[in-house]
DNA sequence: ACCTGAACACCGTTCAAGT
DNA sequence: ACCTGAACACCGTTCAAGT
């Protein structure tokens, strides 16, 4: 039975999952709404239908993003805060065409809350107070960010070749920045995201003990 | 003596600084080739014998903005990155539709080598090595960038009001995300990035301290 | 209710032509 | 050498019209 319809009805749904594979494919330059709409086998005005803009569609992306992140459900508040570090950046390396829109955009991302509330639950248990889950949860997640935009824009520059080196009269001239420069490449991001992680997480473990120790 | 020339001729620093200022009025979205030609009194056209593409004038004020870090030339590695925190913060605050240029922009930013320069030889003066160095750099970077950006769209989501509170529905439902959301909003900015800043050199002194003994 | 076609008011950028 | 005017190939979005 041949059937009418010549594509299966649009949704929120399907446009979201359509856009973040365009997105992941041409980059956020190249992703148009006429483009999404020929991917989806239908005009550009049709998705109009069912986001108020484009805008409001690219939220909807970063949204479903971030719902990709997973939380481990075990372990101490620093382990799991390491192992949301980690799935955090993981998510930038799989999608470093739209990761940017989790930086960029406005807003609080609802689907997150959940996770949130689940991890600052364990964290309280532990005996940190609101304000110290903030400070921890909050400087975790921006460390991550500032690196995962870093990570993504070198190495985009070295795939093109844009940027692969320092310039050798530079080089010449700035001895210093010279050889600090060698670790700024792809090869050394593990090592320097896995250092800087655990240095935050000492210092934040310190600090914690410091403040519980100043309120008893 | 009357001017045959109607306006000074144009130039890139001319088109720059014009450019930041006008998008520190616009914002980027509306920040248009056209609208620059408009406000340098030329058509959009004329700025293409001076930069090679809008994308190219973008990296232009991103190298601006940067060249506005202001690196204090005295104190320990531990002050002089505190300070330099400090002052890359306050750039997203007076910039803060320009700053995101720079976290999003490739490539390195060829005015802020001679400052990357000074800071690391006088870190590697205290006895830091190139690996050492370049991981506390980076990380305070990234924590600064992640919370610049952070700070700039929150305010921008409370100053129109899209995001002012949790909905109560979800503050009910997850109690333990609003109990820490309390302090997600601009009255803590400055509370929660210098408690994260000093936990950050915190742990890298120590994670240094460590590795010191480890290699003597 | 959902989608299309044509149209509007824009973009960045090109290119031949002006001075 | 530097700038302009007109044009090209696009955008996001509107709206009346179709089903």
């Amino acid at each position: 039975m041949a059937t009418k319809q010549k594509r299966e009805p649009l949704s929120q749904e399907r446009i979201v999952t359509a856009a973040l594979l365009l997105i992941d494919a041409v980059g956020l330059a190249a992703f148009t709404t006429r483009a999404l709409g020929k991917k989806l086998g239908c005009e550009a005005m049709a998705i109009y239908n069912h986001f108020a803009s484009k805008d409001e569609l690219l939220d909807a992306v970063a949204d479903r993003l971030m719902s990709k992140t997973v939380l481990p459900s075990e372990g101490s508040w620093r382990e799991r805060a390491r192992a949301l570090a980690n799935s955090y950046r993981a998510l930038a390396r799989v999608h470093p065409h739209a990761f940017p829109l989790l930086a960029t955009r406005r807003g609080t991302l609802p689907s997150a809350y959940g996770m949130y509330d689940r991890v600052f639950a364990a964290t309280m248990k532990e005996g940190l107070d609101p304000f110290a889950v903030a400070c921890v949860f909050r400087a975790l997640a921006h460390y991550c960010t500032g690196t995962a935009l870093y990570e993504i824009n070198t190495t985009a520059a070295h795939a093109d070749g844009s940027a692969t080196e320092l310039p050798p009269e530079v080089a010449a001239s700035l001895p210093s920045l010279a050889k600090v420069a060698v670790y700024f490449t792809p090869t050394h991001f593990d090592a320097l995201f896995q250092f800087g992680l655990e240095a935050l997480l000492d210092g934040f473990e310190r600090a914690l003990l410091r403040r519980a120790a100043e309120q008893a």
